[in-house]
Parts: structure tokens; sequence; C-alpha cells
DNA sequence: TGGCAGGGTCATA
DNA sequence: TATGACCCTGCC
């Protein structure tokens, strides 16, 4: 048993027999709707707020029913996932062993997919605190208010909410160029052409090819969604850092820009035939703070 | 003040 | 398959 919950007043406690961290896990690039607040982290997802913090091994969900912990955060964590084995199994690679060692307490998150989709297409040439800026921009214009206990706050716009936007409005929210983007993969999905059930049962390149059908998703963004929502757990998202990496780690320091996409993968599954996209977490995180 | 990169994608040739 | 344009912000 990987984590064990109980319920202590109002609050769910999850008792973590690992090395989890909630601060690794919220900040490391894969979801974009949490903010320090006291002593831990306040987001929201879907229609549920949340105020989450961690002291040692217990990782606390204020005002949260165990109910309401087993139906969603459990799995949005990914606390059902033995991870123990996982960096047990990643061990054989010196590189991965000292990215453990500064950040193996991430652990990939399996978000909703449709907010998953849109966070990644503002993601594109973009940087990280106006990607938040911009979501939080579009969920106040676009979202529904709903007031909890930390107060007023606004959930992710639906698709159908921003297919049936005023583009100029979307744009106004600074996305930039992305708002057709937007606006057209709100269209697929409130329209009922793009089903991300389907998503599932398909190996990890025939779920990149059916998301890569969606405007403003090429493969980076794909490869994010797979395996920051799906649970494609073979899914390596390849940008610019982990071009560095890979080619100064494992291709004898090669510049980024003379090695193609399609070496760098063919290096990643050779290396990492089992859990490649929690290996390009590890060294993602580790080559973003450590250089 | 101006130039440029920032966790890419798309259209064009 | 390889280029260049694309919106916007902050840093140097």
């Amino acid at each position: 048993m990987p984590m064990t919950a109980t319920q202590r007043g109002n609050d769910t406690v999850v008792t973590c027999d690992d090395v989890f961290s909630l601060k690794d896990t919220l900040l490391s690039g894969q979801t974009f709707r949490w903010r320090p607040y006291e002593d831990g982290f306040l987001g929201i997802v879907g229609q549920k707020a949340l105020y989450i913090s961690q002291i040692g091994e217990e990782v606390v969900l204020h005002n949260c029913e165990i109910c309401e912990y087993e139906g969603f955060w459990q799995r949005y964590f990914s606390f059902d996932e033995d991870y123990k084995a996982m960096r047990a199994h990643l061990e054989y690679d010196p590189n991965l062993v000292k990215a453990m060692e500064y950040c193996g307490g991430i652990r990939l998150m399996r978000q909703p997919l449709w907010e998953t989709v849109i966070s990644f297409i503002i993601s594109a040439n973009n940087n990280i605190p106006r990607i938040m800026g911009i979501i939080e921009k579009l969920s106040a214009r676009f979202g529904e208010k709903i007031s909890t206990p930390y107060g007023d706050m606004y959930t992710f716009p639906t698709a159908e909410a921003l297919a049936a936007a005023d583009i100029t409005e979307i744009r106004a929210c600074g996305t930039g160029y992305r708002d057709d983007y937007i606006k057209k993969t709100a269209a697929a999905f409130a329209c009922g052409d793009f089903v991300g059930d389907e998503l599932c049962g398909m190996d990890r390149y025939s779920a990149r090819k059916r998301l890569m059908s969606l405007q403003g998703v090429g493969a980076k963004v794909a490869d994010c969604i797979l395996l920051f929502s799906v649970g494609k757990e073979d899914a390596f998202p390849i940008d610019t850092w982990v071009r560095k990496v890979m080619c100064s780690l494992y291709l004898d320091g090669q510049t980024a820009d003379s090695v193609s996409v399609k070496r760098i993968e063919a290096v990643a599954e050779e290396r990492f035939p089992r859990y490649a996209g929690f290996a390009q977490q590890l060294l993602f995180h580790y080559i973003r703070n450590n250089t």
C-alpha cells in the first residue's frame, strides 16, 4: 500500500510511506492553477477547490471528506500508484539517481483532460508565470464564480463557454495568437468530435496522433497531455530543456540544435524502456533548477 | 531603449 | 524536412 488515508475532523490526512513532495509536484510545470496558501497550496480543479498542505509524511487535504478524496484527489495526485517501485526500477541510471536525490518526491498527476489540453496549448512558446496569468484571466472571464472557504474562486471555463466566446475576448485574456487554437479546440470538445475517453485504450503514438488533430497541439504538447493527464507513463515530452539535458548526458555533449527530436526520442526509449515519462520529469526538474 | 528568449505550432516551400 | 512568423512579458 503506497499511501493510507484517514479522516481527521473535517480533513483527510494521507500518510506517505515514501518521499512524496507536494511542493515539487505542484511546482514542476505539470499544472498551473495551484498557488502558495498558508502552509500549503490552494487550487481549483473542475468544480472543486482544495487547500492542501504537507508536513513531513503527512499530507492534509483541508475541509475534504475521505469519500471526496477517494473519489477524486487520490487519482489526481497519483496517490494510488506505487512510486517507490518506480524509483527503485530507475536506479540503474546514475543521472536519475542524482535527480531523485534532488526531486524524487515528484509525482505525475492525472488531471482532467480538457483543462490540461487548453493549459498546454497556452504553454507553447510561453513561460510559466504568463501561462498561469492567462489561465486565471480566462477562468475569471469565462469560468463560473464559486464561493469556497477561501473566498470566491473561478472554475476553469467549459469547452462550451470557450467555443461560444468571442475570439477577441479570448485574446483579451493575453493568449496572443493562441486564441484561435483555443476556440477551435474548444469547439471540437463541445460538439463531441473529440472524446477524451478514447485515448485511454490507445497506445502512446496513436493517442498522440489523435491529440495532434486538435488545433495548437503539436508533438510536445500532446506528450505533456498524455503524461500529465491521461496517465501514459511512456510519453516523453521533448522541449528545449529536455533536448539540452539529453544531449549533455546521453549524446556525448552534442549541441541541442544538432540533434533531431526523433533521435532524442530513440535514445529515450533505449535508456528508459519503462517509466520514461517519470524519468523525463525527474531530469527536467533537476536540470531546470541546477543549471 | 531595444533586442531577445520563453517548456512550440502552423503554414509554406 | 526546414524556415519563419506568431502574442506578449520580463530581463539584460
